[in-house]
DNA sequence: CTGTTAGCGCTTTCAA
DNA sequence: TTGAAAGCGCTAACAG
């Protein structure tokens, strides 16, 4: 090879050759004092870490994603950025990741963009991604195809799986839904409405499964089912303004989310049939922020989110390397809290 | 070389050289019919795409990170978990990034993380992002002296940058504010007062200055101020709260955030010394979903945040390209808006 | 424990 | 317009 070049290459990058000479050892002497396996003397490893932080050095990353074949990058697929409980997600992952050493590369495959999901699945795929870790909502059949092929590891978090091939960390939703149904039960209420978000998102299905199911058994009836057809305050608004509207409106509302949960409660305090009768009951599901504002002060069935994801993440670096531990589905539990509840 | 191997890689990967076999051309060709440039005809493109297509071919993203020195990736440094405005933040970037081919790779250099900051950067220069959208809060300088050792394009996003070498995309938060105080003045207001979040964080300072200074100009002293702390509900409340206990609380607050404003609203609501007497005003900035919900009907200062992210995100990729387009300042405008103003 | 030797899959001069 | 060749900087067998 024709060594033309300086030893500084003219990028000025220091690289693990210029290490590996400066320190009198090789290249893969190099390379290995900085994978963390001890192949390499504590004696050895210490000069040419002391030697490379004299120099600057450091490795390039993208040369070592395309010789191991690993980026320590997973992928995040997000679609819903109106709930403010997403943040979390974003937290917790992040955080997650980093304290392992991995980064996560967001997809913003709302269904608003143009080149949604597939797109970023093929991106995703591109970058190498060790994993994906998809957030709550349903997965199109497309993209579950193009997984499958590359038999990337995969983890649905919020949610159960229904594909077996994919390992899911969620909690209980339908159990959670049951228990606002025991509770209306409990409260005498005749009247039962469950106020779903995005028809197609299998979160706001469960809860929605969950409680209509359990209504049945109590009462011998189907609960009022509305689909506000997504997870935000105004539809959540629009959707009790509706249903206020009937002759016999509802006495209590089971809202997938407590931001639903917030937009029904508005619309309950600016209608005129309840200023007059009683208040009928509201609750909401994650015991999010918005349930513990003192304004709202909302029923909420709460959920170990942090647990969730932070669980869902680490299971996910976890398994990226045992070729076939299975798809895992890992269950927390929910329960619902008053909002008296201190936490 | 030794081609033991066969077309196939062991790995199963179609690699460029299977494309270029199979469409009778080289290696080159299929390189350049995937770069956007026409250097290569029409004809043989999209020969070589067709066939790329058939064999299911995409490119390695880290091999072509590694000859090109550009990964197309852009690193998102966030500090702020707690605010739901900063979902936004997300959405936009990561919309405004996938819209122009690019991803954006998240960096959490929350406080309450470990190796924060400075490791997060290193991080980011590792991956080889080829430019780094920093949001509102205050970079430590260690981490600034890293970015300009690296000649790495930063755009900070929200508030204005000091460093005269980074770009900042912000609004004018000190004008809002100036907005509010005059606002204030003009309702009689006698005692005014601003709660700020963190301390540190460069946002709530450019609104807590903006505000003290046409305070004294218009009434001669200074409002009282405080800093929450953080910026979080919970902390806007507390500090309200000791606010409400003073022997004199103010009539008017103006927060530096809805976060903040809605804790202080509830402080109030809740204080015994309200009860009685007129209900000091409110004020918000940002004007977000929060501001919004009917309980609260919040006035604030509202800012285009959607342009602003999309505009700092652009912008930054935008000067990836040229050595020196040097730092730019891009400026919106804020409008305090009373709770009715319809949007 | 350390070094040698091949690449990983792509981009990029330079020549044709 | 196309191709040949030389790496980008690192990891991973395989020896020793």
């Amino acid at each position: 090879m024709s060594q033309t070049r300086n030893t500084r290459k003219s990028h000025g990058m220091v690289t693990a050759q210029d290490v590996a000479k400066e320190a009198g050892v090789s290249l893969t002497t190099v390379s290995r004092s900085f994978s963390e396996a001890g192949l390499v003397s504590k004696q050895t490893r210490d000069r040419v870490l002391s030697v490379a932080n004299q120099l600057g050095y450091s490795p390039n990353i993208a040369a070592r994603v395309l010789a191991s074949r690993r980026s320590r990058l997973i992928g995040l697929m997000v679609n819903n950025f109106d709930d403010p409980e997403n943040l979390n997600l974003f937290r917790y992952v992040s955080a997650e990741a980093q304290k392992r050493n991995f980064h996560a590369i967001l997809f913003n495959t709302s269904p608003d963009r143009q080149e949604a999901g597939l797109d970023s699945m093929e991106s995703a795929m591109l970058h190498q991604v060790d994993g994906l870790l998809v957030s709550a909502t349903r997965l199109e059949p497309a993209i579950i195809a193009r997984c499958a092929s590359q038999d990337k590891r995969i983890v649905i978090v919020g949610r159960k799986s229904r594909r077996p091939e994919f390992s899911s960390v969620y909690c209980d939703n339908e159990d959670g839904a049951a228990q606002v149904a025991d509770d209306f039960f409990a409260k005498g209420v005749q009247r039962p409405a469950f106020v779903g978000g995005s028809p197609t998102a299998s979160v706001s299905l469960e809860r929605r499964d969950g409680f209509v199911k359990r209504i049945e058994e109590l009462y011998g009836f189907q609960p009022i089912v509305r689909e506000a057809g997504s997870n935000d305050y105004a539809k959540g608004f629009a959707t009790a303004k509706a249903l206020l509207d009937l002759p016999k409106p509802p006495d209590a509302y089971f809202c997938s989310s407590d931001l639903l949960a917030i937009g029904v409660t508005d619309a309950i305090s600016e209608a005129d049939s309840v200023k007059t009768g009683e208040r009928p009951l509201v609750v909401g599901f994650g015991r999010t922020m918005l349930s513990r504002l003192k304004a709202y002060d909302l029923a909420s069935v709460a959920l170990p989110m942090e647990e969730m994801v932070r669980t869902a993440t680490s299971h996910l670096i976890d398994t990226l390397g045992d070729a076939r531990t299975g798809p895992t589905k890992i269950v927390f539990p929910c329960e619902l809290m008053s909002p008296e509840a201190r936490k």
